[in-house]
DNA sequence: AGCACGCCGACT
DNA sequence: GTCGGCGTGCTC
């Protein structure tokens, strides 16, 4: 017997480097092929899945490869795309491949490999004598068959398991069992059907009606209820499943139990999807659009023959979603896919809602609140996209998703939209890749051949400039849909307000009389409050101490509802002190205002009003987000206050009035964004002020009204707002005009800490001359006890970034070499945000 | 990443 | 004398 290809090198889901050499078992041979899954032992123990990247007969020299376990699939789950973008994303954002597999990979799609123990079953009595805990763990493991290593410090009630484990393995008692199972289940409901021969003989049904209905007046109810549903839907359906039967019949499991056993229905169990879709009928082509919107259609149209990237730059509602889903209708009538990226927090029930009615089960929604099988199921319905599956039963051609969305398998893109594209949440931030999502759907539209449309009422300045050097084309809307006319914005001054005694706690007289305004005409009022550095904190009025996290380079932030101070970085807490540890001082007062103090006020001067708010804290819960939404979409909520979270994804037509409490603490934030990030948040939320046939207010409560970001806000002038910053951003070499690497130090000692930082920056100085700042202490300089410094590489843009990336990895081989310094991690940062 | 191996300090 | 702390280096 000949073998063929009797090697395969794997890819794992690990930060470490290149692929690994597996022998392919006999059993196996001929089955292994790219882009499968196979389950290989990696080191002593651990098993992992790993991605086929090559298969060859190329026998390696210098160690016996280990044979490859078993494979998990039978055709590829992986596509030749995605693989490209990968690599792509490993070298662009340097970091290894194995991390943007293991990003990429649903979890569910990985392998559990947990430890565990059971009882040798070849020992039935024992002449060993044991302690106290080894008999513990024997009982424990004769109620269960299988323990996870993990578990056993809990029956044991210590931290330290090993050494009872290891003694009642050495005394033959307890086996290791490495179990090895897929995570992913698909999901099985019951269903039931009519039995044949009712389904057939219609006598027989008459009569099986009759005698119901004389004995079992709740059977024949079920019955017809099983009738009406079977006929609700454009198609009669055979089966029903036990529990949409019981939900709409409102009647008891024991009615149905005994038609089946009286063999009227018959039973079975079958797999379900998980990702089911509520919303039946779709009229793709009902898309009505206005004339500016017409125009916008044809200019992309034309630019798309020019250009593969348009940028569309329409001002708030707008109607960019017309325009998309007519794109979108048009790529998969070519039999093509859509990428729709869309930032998690704009991923309503809104949006979700509208292209579900357009495009019925052809959409798929991928965001992070879906579970890991949920994941895998919308993994594979993009992948068998390409199989030929004119129902869309088991394949999407259209994803609408977050961030995460870019690694799916898609096979044959033909349009990628990114909307929203202005926001920095598609950058991710840790753990690697920490890539941005809007600039990889941009290289994999690349891959496809497919075009691109970036939109956003506030472009970013990197995509602005680009479309004005030409790398994209440009389209524009200036007008509202529906002669929706833009805000009213009102600066008001806070100084003079405070001058005249006309402040109430943090509202301006004129946002208190709008809002007052608002509430007797029945109208809505959104309230933003940044949330940097505007939560309450205690503070000493004697000594100006304030409380600090004992982890974290943080002042602690007051919680009312548990009433203790909590660290937003590590999440520590502590009780409030009765007096100032510094100076024994009693005159400890709250100081700032987040959210939670804006609602407790605003319902003080507002008794009336009916007040929600919407933060971190209160939309932790699953639902909550959508509750919220839902009940201010309904009008059960008159104002709602709340951070970053409102300028998102709100779309309601009762909103007259748009609240910015203050504009300063965004504007002096110290980052060269500042104030780009400043207009967009503002531009953004008083984009969610006006309503049909009546011009919304805005008002802007401030200390600087003078300041040119505020002035363009109100101008809605975002061409000068651009034209200004691009003049710093050139001064001061900044992104678009140059491009940025952050270098982020961390260790728990702090002189070691400094030495590797400045030994490092020196380096790299020698290499890359002035083009290094720092180091430099980040604004929060220790987070849960880890000491952080920063070092920023600045390139011009005329720099080949390969050769600078590739110059970098072998300067940190360098630093790594030092012995010194290997146990301070580095976390490189590429287009940091 | 995860894990074993190996080298030094605090305890039965 | 040993247990266990973490630094070091390897995994096909």
């Amino acid at each position: 017997l000949e073998q063929i290809n009797c090697f395969a090198d794997l890819l794992l889901p690990l930060p470490v480097g290149g692929t690994f050499t597996y022998g392919i078992p006999d059993e196996l041979n001929g089955k292994i092929q790219e882009g499968l899954r196979v389950v290989v032992q990696f080191g002593k123990r651990k098993i992992y899945t790993a991605l086929v990247i090559r298969v060859h007969q190329e026998k390696p020299g210098g160690y016996i490869p280990k044979n490859i376990l078993s494979s998990l699939d039978e055709k590829p789950v992986v596509t030749h795309f995605q693989k490209q973008l990968w690599e792509w994303m490993a070298s662009y954002y340097l970091c290894h491949e194995g991390e943007v597999l293991n990003a990429a990979l649903p979890s569910a799609f990985k392998l559990a490999s947990e430890s565990k123990i059971i009882i040798n079953p070849a020992i039935e009595e024992s002449f060993h004598s044991f302690n106290e805990k080894e008999q513990l763990l024997i009982e424990a493991l004769q109620y269960r068959k299988a323990i996870e290593i993990d578990d056993v410090s809990k029956i044991l009630g210590q931290q330290k398991v090993i050494p009872v484990i290891k003694t009642l393995m050495e005394k033959g008692i307890i086996l290791l069992q490495e179990e090895v199972a897929e995570k992913y289940q698909p999901k099985k409901e019951f269903f039931i059907r009519l039995a044949e021969e009712y389904d057939e003989d219609e006598e027989k049904l008459k009569d099986l009606f009759n005698s119901l209905e004389k004995k079992a007046k709740k059977q024949l109810e079920l019955l017809m209820a099983f009738y009406h549903l079977s006929r609700m839907g454009a198609d009669v359906r055979k089966e029903i499943s036990h529990h949409e039967l019981l939900k709409f019949s409102n009647i008891s499991q024991t009615v149905l139990k005994s038609l089946i056993e009286k063999n009227v229905f018959e039973s079975f169990e079958k797999v379900v999807s998980r990702l089911d879709i509520q919303v039946a009928d779709s009229h793709p082509d009902n898309i009505l659009m206005s004339d500016i919107q017409q125009v916008a259609y044809d200019q992309i149209q034309a630019a798309f023959t020019r250009k593969d990237v348009v940028l569309l730059h329409g001002v708030t509602s707008s109607g960019k979603t017309e325009l998309y889903i007519k794109f979108i209708q048009e790529t998969i009538n070519q039999g093509k896919q859509v990428l729709y990226l869309l930032p998690e927090i704009a991923l309503t029930g809104h949006i979700i809602n509208r292209l579900k009615k357009y495009f019925g089960n052809r959409i798929g929604v991928s965001h992070s609140k879906f579970n890991e099988n949920e994941r895998v199921e919308i993994w594979n319905k993009v992948l068998s996209a390409d199989q030929t599956d004119k129902n869309h039963d088991n394949s999407y051609d259209i994803i609408l998703g977050a961030r995460s969305s870019v690694f799916l398998p898609f096979s044959n893109l033909g349009l990628v939209i990114v909307d929203e594209e202005h926001d920095p949440s598609f950058k991710q931030f840790d753990p690697s890749p920490r890539y941005n999502a809007r600039d990889c759907a941009l290289y994999l539209a690349h891959l496809h051949g497919a075009k691109a449309i970036l939109g956003s009422a506030t472009p970013s300045m990197e995509s602005y400039f680009n479309a004005s050097e030409g790398k994209y084309e440009l389209v524009e809307i200036k007008e509202r849909y529906g002669n929706l006319d833009l805000p009213e914005i009102i600066v008001v001054d806070v100084k003079n307000e405070i001058r005249w005694k006309k402040m109430k706690s943090h509202f301006s007289s004129v946002l208190m009389k709008q809002l007052e305004d608002a509430l007797a005409k029945q109208e809505q009022s959104i309230l933003f409050q940044n949330r940097r550095g505007f939560s309450l904190r205690l503070e000493c009025e004697t000594c100006n101490w304030m409380p600090m996290c004992r982890n974290c380079d943080v002042t602690l932030v007051y919680h009312k509802k548990q009433n203790q101070l909590r660290c937003h970085y590590c999440g520590y807490t502590t009780r409030i002190p009765e007096n100032c540890p510094e100076c024994r001082g009693t005159n400890l007062k709250m100081k700032g205002f987040g959210t939670e103090k804006v609602e407790e006020e605003l319902s003080i001067l507002l008794p009336g009003a009916k007040i929600a708010r919407m933060d971190l804290d209160t939309t932790r819960s699953k639902h909550s987000y959508q509750r919220i939404l839902e009940d201010f979409g309904q009008k059960k909520t008159d104002i709602l206050v709340g951070t970053q979270m409102v300028t998102k994804g709100l779309d309601f037509d009762n909103v007259s009035t748009v609240g910015i409490l203050n504009a300063d603490n965004m504007l002096s934030f110290p980052d060269f964004r500042a104030a780009e990030r400043s207009y967009q948040l503002m531009a953004q939320v008083s984009g969610r002020s006006g309503r049909k046939n009546k011009r919304g207010k805005v008002i802007i409560q401030t200390y600087n009204p003078n300041h040119m970001v505020i002035r363009n806000v109100v101008e809605n002038n975002y061409t000068r707002m651009y034209q200004q910053q691009i003049l710093d951003r050139r001064k001061f070499k900044y992104p678009p005009l140059s491009r940025l690497i952050q270098l982020r130090l961390k260790h728990k000692d702090q002189r070691l800490l400094n030495q590797a930082a400045d030994w490092l920056a020196a380096r790299l100085r020698l290499a890359f001359g002035n083009r290094v700042l720092g180091p430099e202490y980040p604004v929060v300089s220790r987070v849960m006890n880890f000491y952080l410094k920063h070092i920023l590489l600045k390139f011009e843009r005329s720099s080949s970034m390969i050769s600078m990336k590739s110059l970098l990895i072998r300067e940190m081989e360098g630093f790594y070499s030092e012995k010194k310094f290997v146990s301070v991690r580095v976390i490189i940062d590429v287009d940091p945000q």
